[in-house]
DNA sequence: AATTTAATGCAACTAAGTTGCGTTTGATGT
DNA sequence: ACATCAAACGCAACTTAGTTGCATTAAATT
């Protein structure tokens, strides 16, 4: 079950994901409200909020989990086909807005496609 | 640096991956090993291999790192675009044959893409 | 204000992967 | 066949992401 009362917490974890592309680890996460926040409470608020389809989730090449928030998701119905974007530089995640279909194989039923790209992006590109 | 010598373990972990489509885990590959590998030695094996362009890695949606045989890499060039597939069901992980291009927006270096399509395997699918 | 239960903090834990170091072993030369 | 040397190995200890159990705190509702 998801989020069901509005904690300083969710607030403050809704602050950080104000930008409503840029992907951030627990970590990144648990860094930028420093002051008495405990990383279990982050790591649980985050699946609460994948729950509830406010925020999506998705491997990184570093195989550590990111959360970006969802734009077009409910509870019921989760719908994120797009790419990420990681940058080697700077190590910045975030969400790209173009959509992708992939055609598999006919003897698969694929659910769902992670794609994850990367590279330098526009500010390390020099 | 890569592999220098051809140990019995070098010579069982590429007995392990003879399926040319079949990635394994670090995990995987000591159980099917079983009697006396260390951990440690199939991680520096592994990362050894990969330098050598035998074994390609990507992160599976589990965070876990996979890795797979080579086709037409080296230890100059690595070229794998190819898509990979995790079964949900079984969790068996393999590279999927068809190539991918993205196009990525402009002001973005793409270096490298993964892609991770996640559903039920053709023996999964019933 | 009292009650209820979601949410929190803490400590302890699991699991993937890494590191340092002393020992073993494969390749090379004599 | 033997000596030598570095690659490869095993082990233990470590790092880090993420999880779990449980007692405490604090929203929401009456
Ligand atoms: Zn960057
Ligand atoms: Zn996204
Ligand atoms: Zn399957
Ligand atoms: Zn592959």
């Amino acid at each position: 079950m998801g989020v069901q009362r509005r904690t300083k917490t969710v607030e403050r974890i809704l602050v950080a994901f104000r930008d409503p592309k840029e992907a951030l680890s627990a970590k990144m996460l648990l860094c930028r409200m420093d002051e008495g926040v405990n990383k279990t409470t982050v790591y649980r608020l985050l699946d609460r909020l994948e729950d509830d389809g406010v925020v999506h989730s998705f491997s990184g090449d570093d195989s550590i989990k990111y959360y970006a928030r969802c734009h077009s998701c409910s509870d019921t119905l989760h719908l994120h086909s797009h790419p990420h974007f990681q940058c080697v530089s700077c190590d910045k995640v975030r969400c790209l807005d173009f959509e992708v279909t992939l055609d598999a194989p006919e003897n698969l039923q694929v659910m769902e496609s992670q794609i994850l790209l990367k590279g330098h992006c526009e500010l390390c590109s020099n």
